[in-house]
DNA sequence: CTAAATTAGTTCGCGTTAGAACCAATTGGA
DNA sequence: TCCAATTGGTTCTAACGCGAACTAATTTAG
């Protein structure tokens, strides 16, 4: 607690990494016609059968009000479908429609590309080392989350 | 281009630690009786004379459009004024009102306690190592972005 | 000196966000 | 068995988020 000055040029280090990421990633989703989180859900959905709305959340980390809302949006542009559960009345799955699969081939590929056009001439050495250092800070900020 | 693996897991790390971080500190803040975005501008705003609007959407990187909607909601609450720029009629000078001061002398030491609290005992040397790494990828982001 | 270009802020449309209240289906325990 | 607790989704409210169109003030160029 005494080099309170310590932490805080790591936090605002964070910050600014990941809106630098967003802001670039994010221009490119809106070029391809998509919002993030709807680029996230196709992404997700892509190459599975489909899944509980509540497993999409988890891995989209879209809370469920959210998602409610998004799905609507990718279902109405008819990219995703909901699907009765067989056995629990409660579920439905959410999957894409042969439309949502076509779109997903032409646009995860092609973002996949723009992110990784960044890291063109990075070395694995680099790699390990920014993975090593964000899972041990993510590792510091999850801890104190009781 | 031939490693697109690599650099998948480094952007998800990334993204993970990031929100583990807001996650952290938004709940925080929220419980202060503050958005995150407000937080944000007491916090800058706090032991100045107050900035354009402009400069205080350089330095919380919130776009005007958005600044404005988030500065009404302060000024309705009391806590920051907008006054005129003595040299030029565009600008508006935002400051803290006496009320966001005291704001600013409870919010803002106690928010920066709760985010310290993560960081006991670790030590400077890992707070170096951290830093190197994010600024190192967050340079690698940026360069692409013309 | 004046018209064109720039800059500062606001407004608008559409979408996302969290959290809470809500409803329906399912599960568990007495 | 049957009711209480849990779980899955939707709805609601208040606030952000971006980009684009807009107004007003100031610069700049001719």
């Amino acid at each position: 607690m005494s080099q309170q000055a310590q932490f805080l040029p790591t936090v605002q280090a964070l910050v600014k990494c990941y809106q630098a990421f967003e802001a670039y990633s994010a221009t490119h989703i809106r070029a391809l016609g998509l919002t993030p989180p709807q680029f996230d859900i196709i992404a997700t959905l892509g190459n599975t059968l489909g899944m509980t709305a509540t497993e999409l959340g988890e891995k989209t980390l879209i809370t469920k009000g959210t998602l409610t809302g998004v799905v609507d949006r990718l279902a109405s542009r008819g990219w995703v479908e909901r699907v009765a559960h067989d056995r629990d009345g409660r579920c439905q799955i959410i999957r894409l429609t042969r439309a949502g699969e076509a779109l997903f081939a032409k646009v995860f590929p092609a973002h996949l590309a723009h992110v990784g056009a960044c890291f063109a001439g990075v070395s694995a050495a680099e790699h390990t080392r920014w993975q090593a250092a964000l899972r041990s800070l993510e590792h510091v900020l999850r801890k104190e989350s009781t």
